[in-house]
DNA sequence: TTGTAGGCGTTATCAT
DNA sequence: ATGATAACGCCTACAA
């Protein structure tokens, strides 16, 4: 009672495979390209489809192969001002990287402890992984997805667990914009850093540090000032008599302090100290004298997150840790004079 | 030869049918709420599928009913600068009237006439409905959403179009806040106000204006300044002439230059003119004297447009337009003495 | 290379 | 009030 050919109806696969007089598991193995069909049946189907411009329900498509083809995308409610644009760019970027492999981004936000609405999408399989942004502080959903077996990826954390991860280079950066520095001021870079036990800040050392050893140089440990913050003026003071003319900033905090305070003293910059960042901000950019620093694509970042997600939900055994490259935004406190 | 009793494995209605001793039609009855069941009956299987943590599958769900429980949000891939913190609101909000109706929300990001994303969505029908923030200048996403015949629900357009939208009512707002200088300065109340060809300043005007009529005053048209952005000082000249001690702005832009203005003149706010605007934005609130301001919550504003898109899928008719109402942010530049 | 038939887990339509 | 059974549209052994 369902041998009727209607053509103007709900296309489906079973309409193709009738009007095109071949199974349903011809059009469908034309479709996906999995099993083996024929050259001239393939291209036949093919090119009907396009012509009807039939697109497979997919609702069908993930029952039978108990695939949603969604991932979603953790995000908290309420962030720090200016958080807005980094989550924003996330979304972004994953969203790129699921399009291009015919995959539907999804959203879970969690507003600080409540996590009902990734309950659901994780408890109803309606995403087959899944990418966290922050806002996971003690790491409670990184062992909720763990017992539940929901494959994730982490953006932007660098953690020594053991599970997938994409972070920037920071130390490739810093060692790169070092270099750079180091070639403009031959008589050494300085450093102003953050509290020597944090991760991050320890990396950009090695990063800084490295430059110098490729160089054949040594790292002048009397300019490197850790937690420079605390006594940022004394720090000055040495740099300006050590007649160095490049000083990195380990972040854009400590970095539009340096720059408040030489502008205060009356220091020229670039002219008599050129000043970077390791860390970039809007706040350095539109710095009264915009300042150079390292910079992360926050959409480039995600989207190779949502790459190494899918990668994983194909069965592929990607590497836990992935790098971004960092880029250098050129401005006025430090000019590529190089070109 | 399915005849098993397999409780350790994956779940289902059938499972769950087999172990309770009744037909899976009877449990998924009890579970939608839909068709009559015996209460003791329902309650019985309730029970038992909340002490096994049992979630229905909601690809099936989508497939059997031919309805995804998805709803798009279609956001720009880029704005101008300070737009994100919108966007990001749109889809808190979104998201959360979507998780109180048990629908997930999934993005569409289109990069300047690039709908390939929404395309996907619509045409793979993976979602039931959209909601529209901005960036559909030219209405071609409105027009093509309505040749596939798939509902959607416009955020803070307020056009003519027959389309579902929900949008802040300004008119109201403005009419509320007017009324609430009238009281503070009889003498009456300035505005300064954008070009009159632009349909929100009018309706902005129009609110300033029924506050009027309701306190049984008359708008001296006189202290109204339209396109005010052009003759600022000349404006404001008459307007500290005439006496009166309060000052409206029709948005954030004219009420910076109107605050930069005054403190170049000397002139104390809120001491000898008070000033508001009726559209706020984070300038305003950091500004060196805080302003007044109406504020629209994008929050709640898309919340609603959730809803409604929600209501429109549940086959309700709920009226095209609709409102979010906007509430006044007292700051210092003119302080709610009554409250 | 191609086709047949059964299954994915629900919902909806009939009966009973 | 409850149950059997057929969709829903696609995927995939298994067969031919």
């Amino acid at each position: 009672m369902n041998n009727r050919l209607r053509n103007s109806d709900k296309i489906t696969m079973d309409v193709i495979a009738q009007n095109l007089q071949v199974s349903k598991t011809t059009v469908s193995r034309a479709i996906s390209g999995k099993g083996r069909v024929g050259r001239e049946t393939r291209d036949r189907v093919l090119k009907y489809i396009a012509s009807l411009g039939y697109k497979p329900n997919s609702m069908a498509r993930a029952l039978a192969g108990s695939k949603t083809y969604n991932i979603g995308v953790v995000i908290p409610d309420t962030d720090e001002r200016g958080g807005a644009p980094f989550f924003k760019d996330c979304l972004i970027g994953v969203t790129a990287a699921s399009a291009k492999r015919d995959y539907e981004t999804v959203l879970a936000v969690i507003s600080d402890g409540n996590y009902n609405n990734l309950e659901r999408l994780v408890n109803g399989r309606r995403v087959d992984g899944l990418v966290l942004t922050r806002g996971d502080k003690n790491g409670k959903i990184v062992s909720y997805l763990r017992e539940q077996a929901m494959p994730f990826v982490l953006i932007g954390r660098n953690s020594d667990d053991d599970v997938y991860q994409i972070d920037s280079d920071q130390k490739d950066g810093c060692c790169e914009l070092t270099a750079r520095m180091l070639r403009e001021s031959p008589k050494g870079v300085a450093l102003l850093s953050g509290p020597k036990d944090m991760d991050v800040e320890r990396l950009r050392y090695e990063g800084y540090a490295q430059a110098f050893t490729l160089a054949g140089l040594k790292v002048d440990e009397s300019l490197v000032f850790w937690d420079s913050e605390k006594k940022l003026d004394e720090a000055l003071d040495k740099i300006l008599e050590s007649g160095v003319n490049c000083v990195a900033c380990s972040d854009d905090i400590i970095c539009l302090k340096v720059m408040e305070a030489l502008k205060q003293r009356g220091v020229s910059v670039p002219g008599r100290l050129q000043v970077v960042s390791f860390f970039d901000s809007e706040n350095l950019e539109s710095n009264d004298v915009p300042v150079t620093s390292l910079h992360v694509d926050t959409k480039v970042l995600s989207q190779k997150a949502g790459d190494l997600l899918i990668d994983v939900l194909d069965g592929k055994n990607p590497d836990l840790c992935n790098y971004a490259k960092c880029s250098v935004l050129y401005r006025s406190s430090f000019r590529n004079n190089a070109g």
